[in-house]
DNA sequence: GAGGTTCTACTCGGATAGTTAGTGTCCGAGTCGCCATGG
DNA sequence: CCATGGCGACTCGGACACTAACTATCCGAGTAGAACCTC
């Protein structure tokens, strides 16, 4: 069970982007270069969010990313599975009707037992992250990072 | 983020073993048979469920696995991680670090808050699959199921 | 000097190779049970 | 009939190919801005 390596950079790069003020725009380049990212690889994780809806993409010169919606509006949950794939991590092919010990589809109206327990944890697990949202993150930053995000970022 | 396959068999296997009598065992050919798996790949896991003291394995005639602990010692969470890892799906590889935007080491002291969110869910995860052990498992199955599962698997 | 037009440069978007982890398979070492044999 | 030695078959354990997903990269389509020319 692994998280590609890009969960991290799109959730800095989300964070960063909550910095900025209304209006502006980091484009993947500049985003790149401030976490000393691959450059084209980062562009394509940013698409992924931008179809999933979390950020809004201008092309052509002083465009970039921006956030689509409002920080408080966007949970981790969402930029984590919209990288990631909405998939559970634990798939129930079934097992338990094949082979020598198969059940009758009969018996297997309910869902087992084990899948159940996964799908709960995994349930446990995207509560949590739904729980926090960007404005939730900025809030812990210290006073100055806004700032001295824009500054650096764009600047 | 993607649990291997053979997490559900080894679930199912676990969850079989745990309804033999004390003493009684099963080998990888007949559980593979019991949920039509392939053979030596399903002993691969079960191989990494012993190394990691779930399972005990005699050779021989008559041989097999067992569990080596009680049904109520045996969490989910220790079959799960036995055969996935115990790796947390999210790695904080500190690119806060990196680039033109980065931190000094002195103000980075406090893991970040996206990595100690993404922790605090991974925790949640692991706690309810912690919660839960194969004696829970067994409580839910119909009352007989267990001789079933005897009859079927090694009778 | 103002407006329109053209041009350029910069942006995102999708299609294309390389590498690691999981999947599936095989063969060898060790051990217990069975059978033949001798007493 | 009973004990013993040898044999055989069955078990797990580790080492070897194959496939899919993630990682990394490139080039093309579209657009906003700026410069230039014309009126």
């Amino acid at each position: 069970m692994k998280l590609p390596t890009s969960t991290e950079w799109v959730l800095h790069c989300a964070t960063s982007l909550a910095q900025l003020r209304p209006g502006d725009t980091a484009s993947a380049a500049q985003l790149a270069a401030y976490f000393d990212l691959p450059a084209p690889y980062l562009a394509k994780q940013l698409q992924a969010l931008t179809r999933a809806g979390i950020l809004a993409a201008t092309t052509g010169p002083r465009g970039g990313f921006r956030l689509a919606r409002a920080p408080k509006d966007v949970t981790m949950l969402q930029i984590v599975e919209a990288v990631d794939g909405p998939v559970a991590p634990y798939e129930c092919r079934e097992i338990r009707q094949q082979g020598r010990g198969a059940l009758s589809p009969q018996e297997c109206q309910e869902t087992c037992v084990l899948a159940r327990t996964m799908a709960e944890a995994h349930a446990a697990w995207r509560a949590h992250l739904a729980g926090v949202s960007l404005a939730d993150i900025l809030e812990e930053l210290p006073s100055g990072a806004p700032a001295r995000t824009r500054r650096l970022l764009i600047g």
